[in-house]
DNA sequence: GAGTGGTCTAGACCACGGG
DNA sequence: CCGTGGTCTAGACCACTCG
């Protein structure tokens, strides 16, 4: 039972995961090797590698040399967020988007910061707190510390015009980061400038930037009841 | 200025990386082509493909024919949550997990599930409640709503013993599906299942789960305060 | 039209890790 | 040990899209 010859790697993995959907490889099997299964497809090994690699970064497949490759019993979802600039994906749904600086200071941060970015706890730390805006309207709340130490121009960024976020993509690398989504209550402070009730529930995302070792900046953003980080999975 | 040969995809990008990070490749610059690249490495073309092709990924490159490799402006980031099964998340911290059903029935969905799915509104569906436990105290709470049309043999599912999603990855087949992450409030209803206060901020996901066009289950998952979901960006 | 990335191929060597 | 996936290579053709 010879198929129609599949001549490109999305062609293989189409055809693969069609088998696992229709369990013709059922979670736990041990599937053909990929040079069987180029072979059978009538195409070169690279092509069937490139096919399975592909699948088995989604979860479906576990591969393992001189092991093989295995339809995954307990597939572990993975969905990728993409976590655009702001204003991005204020204007990516054709909504006006706008930024106002709410403070600008610099200070010795919460423990807590500073124990979370690794510094001595007496550091002075520049403190931003911004408000963004779609249609007029609070859509997120952000509190972000930066070390100048690590950035040098930011004391002088104009951050009254442009986010903090978009002014450090452009102007500061960095090499790695962490990412936490959680919620919270809004605090009697925070409330009035989300527009919502104190105690109302808020999503939150905080984020830790590292440039090697050294912590870049660290950002904790409120976002109003209602809202919803969406996507595929 | 030759610097030393690069023999490997994954050497390339770092010195790719390298280039970004340093500044030598700015935002918005065009980067030379891989053939260029290559010679300039003294690798196959192919390799620095799949390097490039890597970086681009992630979002750190914009690649298009004829254009040519650009270093994004605007990085977005990109970070790839991995959602697995309730019992090994719990099991991967090295805590005692423990599954409780709470009630089964076949009903009539609320309209907003039936919607949700695009069902008619008077399609009965089976309801599923139950409580995932972490060293025996509440870690989530699951409300789940399955089509027993597009999955057979749910009614007869030990449901007792083992978690409706780990039961249904390994049994019914799906195409494709959404996440959405929120945040909410504590009912009365809720509170005491999840050891927390009425009124008390919780982490909520929502899937929706489809098998070509259509849906196979609706779940939403509260989890009581202090919950975080991380991951690395 | 032509330059660039996207992909396929056939063959080769190697690293890992199961038995 | 030795089978399997991981990768590299050189060359080729193609698809897209910018100018």
């Amino acid at each position: 039972m010879t198929g129609p010859v599949l001549r490109d790697w999305q062609s293989v993995r189409a055809e693969v995961l069609r088998r696992i959907h229709v369990r013709d490889w059922k979670p736990g099997d041990l599937i053909p090797n990929e040079a069987d299964l180029a072979s059978e497809f009538g195409c070169a090994r690279s092509t069937v590698n490139r096919a399975l690699r592909d699948i088995a970064q989604s979860g479906l497949l576990d591969r393992r040399r001189k092991a093989g490759t295995r339809v995954a019993s307990n597939p572990v979802a993975r969905a990728t967020l993409s976590i655009p600039v702001m204003r991005e994906e204020i204007e990516g749904v054709g909504r006006k988007y706008g930024y106002q600086l709410l403070s600008r200071s610099t200070e010795i941060p919460p423990v807590a910061e500073s124990a979370a970015m690794q510094l001595t706890p007496d550091d002075a730390l520049l403190h931003i707190r911004a408000l963004h805006l779609a249609d007029d309207r609070p859509f997120a709340l952000e509190n972000r510390w930066i070390d100048p130490g690590v950035v040098p121009g930011v004391t002088d960024a104009p951050l009254e015009n442009i986010s903090a976020n978009e002014w450090l993509l452009q102007n500061a690398p960095y090499t790695h980061g962490e990412i936490a989504f959680s919620a919270t209550v809004a605090q009697a402070s925070d409330a009035p400038l989300l527009g919502c009730d104190t105690g109302a529930p808020l999503f939150v995302t905080e984020r830790l930037t590292w440039d090697g070792t050294r912590a870049v900046t660290r950002v904790r953003i409120l976002f109003p009841p209602g809202y919803q980080m969406r996507t595929a999975l």
